[in-house]
DNA sequence: CAATCTTTGTGCACACGTTCACAAAGACAT
DNA sequence: ATGTCTTTGTGAACGTGTGCACAAAGATTG
């Protein structure tokens, strides 16, 4: 192995620290906020209320992007609206083709702030014929043969996927072979995409049991000590056994109908 | 295993790592999975692999729970799902409510996942009188109104807020003047809560923004270095009020309506 | 029963993220 | 102008998370 140099290209992203990323989003809105009822300026102590965040850490934050503010007085809103928004890419057009029209994929499409920072939908696709033509939030739903013409047509870098587990890799994989850079995944699935292509997922079963287990946590830890004295394994097997058949039908989907959405899929 | 098979050890109520935690049920998915398979027994870098994450890690993260893994052998599959879901506090009943039934919360309503985990959807709630009764996944809405009782009479402490920015504070104040614990928001604000109450969040829009992000840092820099000579403010005030007027709508509700859903919330 | 082989559990070092605390920068009043 | 007062920008300490590498544990084989 001779110095383990196999680390991926993580911070390559000109220094600014993936955890400042993703609160820029935040502190946009809070920004934009304050822009509509304008205020010219804001103290970081005030941002950082508004936003939820430490007020050192925000300053530290926009250090990144650079000195925008003004000792003694604050930022000027406008200003760090601007910069924000430009170095998220929010000063140009992305459209985006969503997968899967379900319920979720419905919900979705009919979303108004989609199309207010930047992101368009650019085109509905759906397995079942069924859905082709029919109209989701004004547009048509396309049928999933369309995809590659559609995602080079419009010049698709971003995809999102709401399509059931089942289908999720295979709608992922003609998506990046279209030419799709960047992917947003509501399946409960882990997809494998190569090198270059960026996966986030949103996975509202995994927030749930998070909050579980916080809930179970508060309650107190008296009703888990009962079952503690943890058996051997074959005397669990009942338990165990339960457990997983709860837990199994969130993996595949039921109806079988890989290519098409019938239910909410992001849990 | 005679008497203490240790897992007592450190740890039990306060040890487990904020990110071993949310990587649980990823881990638990991954096991289930496997457990329909029949799979009886998995090594850790099997199971790491299947999981997307390093299998060092994950022999960690289980080190935290105890020690459950045979040396030369891996993890019985079975009993592992056990101790995860009891770790997670999913072998006991989750009532759950849903406040804001617009495309969103129809949507979670009707996820057939939600059900499988031990969460139960308990009541879906609405502030338009017009919902009132009508039916969504198969139960009806009821009215914002009776809130409380609902929490309280089903001993309710996880709530999911599925409803318009605007009202999703007076939403969570109510909810957790009535007994909710841990809230699952779905809309874009900041809630504020007392001690003792978990939030998580669940936010389209910032996800979208952060690949928005990486896209525009893959598509090269050439394009965003045009603008980067920063002018003063005052020169790209037009480009920077043009930017807030376009992010500003997901700030608030343009309908106003506020205890009512009428699009998706999420982003 | 001993040798061998597989895989866990963990010590350690390093990277990343957060928070404190404070000097320097600049506005503002006098 | 000069001094005061506010607020930024950041060095440094600390805490958390990650991944490597390896010894110990135990299964398995002859």
């Amino acid at each position: 192995m001779a110095t383990g140099r196999t680390h991926r290209p993580a911070t390559r992203s000109r220094g600014i620290p993936e955890a400042t990323v993703a609160r820029l989003p935040l502190y946009l809105r809070a920004l934009t906020a304050l822009s509509e009822r304008s205020v010219p300026t804001v103290s970081s102590e005030e941002l950082a209320a508004a936003a939820g965040v430490n007020s050192a850490k925000l300053r530290k934050d926009f250090s990144y992007l650079g000195s925008y503010g003004t000792r003694g007085v604050g930022y000027d809103v406008e200003y760090l609206v601007y910069q924000i928004s430009r170095e998220l890419g929010l000063t140009q057009d992305w459209p985006v083709v969503i997968v899967g029209i379900g319920n979720l994929g419905a919900a979705l499409a009919n979303y108004g702030g989609f199309a207010s920072r930047g992101f368009r939908v650019a085109a509905l696709i759906d397995a079942d014929p069924a859905m082709t033509g029919k109209p989701v939030a004004g547009i048509p739903v396309q049928h999933a043969d369309a995809l590659e013409d559609i995602v080079r047509d419009n010049g698709v870098s971003i995809g999102v996927i709401a399509t059931p587990a089942g289908a999720a890799q295979q709608v992922c994989d003609r998506l990046v072979g279209a030419g799709v850079t960047s992917i947003l995944n509501f399946a409960p699935t882990m997809l494998t995409v190569p090198d270059g292509v960026d996966v986030r997922k949103v996975d509202l079963s995994i927030e749930l049991q998070i909050l579980a287990f916080h809930e179970q946590r508060k309650a107190g830890e008296d009703a888990a000590a009962d079952d503690d004295a943890a058996p051997a394994p074959a005397a669990v097997k009942g338990a165990a056994a339960a457990a997983a058949a709860a837990a199994a039908m969130d993996e595949a989907d039921p109806k079988g109908t890989d290519g098409e959405a019938p239910a909410v899929m992001p849990a």
